[in-house]
DNA sequence: AGTAGCACCTGATTGC
DNA sequence: TGCAATCAGGTGCTAC
């Protein structure tokens, strides 16, 4: 369920149920799934079984566990995290009852685990993903260069290795704006494909980008550079409240493929105006709006309302 | 350095 | 009805 505001809900549907939980019993059922382990399947499972977790983060559509050892001091930052990402496909689906008791794994489940929390109630946590672009791995940490929260949910001050190359996320709330729209105004690749680049500002995908860009009234191909700072400010703070209403309403939701841990819908794709509408009248001027590929992704927009150059009058 | 293009998958839907 | 083509909300690598 790619998107921030999705992401966000798994994220915290997942705390609510397995912090302080301890994994008992790791099954990979698909290898692929651990392809980021150097040693497969069976590093991944030597290295979970035992481990607490202490802490669920993300940082925008990065989510991880931070992970205790027995033994290890309950302050220290953890040296490894289980990394989860969705890709296109991905859900958690939690059950609170052990493995031997939880329904049958769906057959687009890949990991299976099993936890035990400190009350001794026991938790099956499945792992689905239908186009496999997901994945779940334990790496190595690195520090925050700036000292502040990695993001959401954490303890420490600590981020995955894979997730250390991505910006802070559009809820952030230590983003340092001024730099992300100096960088969101920079080179020549059109607005979209700038707010699609998760090194920028992190967590906006196809639906937010479309979405953000028709509530900013600014065409998709529009060459970053020549965004003007309020512009730019602009679009960055719609793609903030979108972002934040769709986190109220539990995510954007088109079918079954996109759920929360327990396996429910969100209502926000009742309330967008672009994506997904091809054809269908634009919410503020009626004209049909257009949908087309760019860089390979379905683009939708109002030709009317966001003109790829600034209307003379504005000029 | 910055950017475009493609590869990685499975399954549902569309079109002939 | 059957089968092939197309499409899907992401990321990372490669080559220019």
């Amino acid at each position: 369920m790619p998107e921030l505001p999705e992401v966000e809900t798994v994220r915290s549907g997942l705390a609510s149920l397995v912090l302080d939980a301890t994994l008992n019993s790791v099954e990979v059922r698909r290898d692929s799934c651990v392809r980021l382990m150097p040693g497969g399947a069976d590093q991944f499972t030597a290295m979970l079984t035992g481990s607490s977790i202490v802490a669920v983060a993300r940082r925008g559509k990065f989510m991880w566990c931070e992970l205790r050892m027995p033994g290890e001091a309950a302050d220290a930052p953890p040296a490894e995290v289980l990394s989860a990402h969705l890709g296109m496909s991905g859900q958690f689906r939690v059950y609170e009852a052990s493995v031997a008791a939880a329904p049958p794994p769906h057959s687009h489940c890949r990991v299976r685990l099993g936890l035990r929390r400190a009350d001794s109630t026991e938790l099956t946590v499945d792992f689905l993903d239908q186009r496999t672009f997901g994945y779940l791995t334990v790496e190595p940490t690195v520090g925050t260069s700036d000292g502040h929260a990695a993001g959401a949910g954490t303890i420490h001050d600590v981020l995955p290795t894979s997730v250390a190359h991505i910006g802070r996320d559009a809820l952030d709330p230590w983003l340092d704006t001024d730099a992300a729209l100096r960088a969101m105004r920079r080179g020549s690749r059109g607005i979209k494909q700038v707010l699609l680049d998760q090194t920028v500002v992190s967590g906006i995908g196809n639906i937010y980008a479309d979405e953000a860009l028709w509530a900013a009234r600014i065409h998709p191909e529009r060459p970053a550079r020549t965004l003007s700072r309020p512009m730019a400010a602009g679009l960055l703070k719609v793609a903030q409240s979108v972002m934040s209403a769709a986190l109220t309403q539990g995510g954007t939701s088109f079918d079954s493929l996109y759920v929360n841990v327990n396996g429910e819908s969100g209502y926000f794709s009742r309330a967008l105006n672009a994506y997904g509408r091809g054809g269908e009248p634009c919410d503020r001027c009626g004209t049909p709006l257009t949908r087309h590929s760019i860089g390979g992704r379905a683009t939708h927009w109002c030709a009317q309302c966001q003109r790829k150059w600034a209307p003379r009058s504005t000029r």
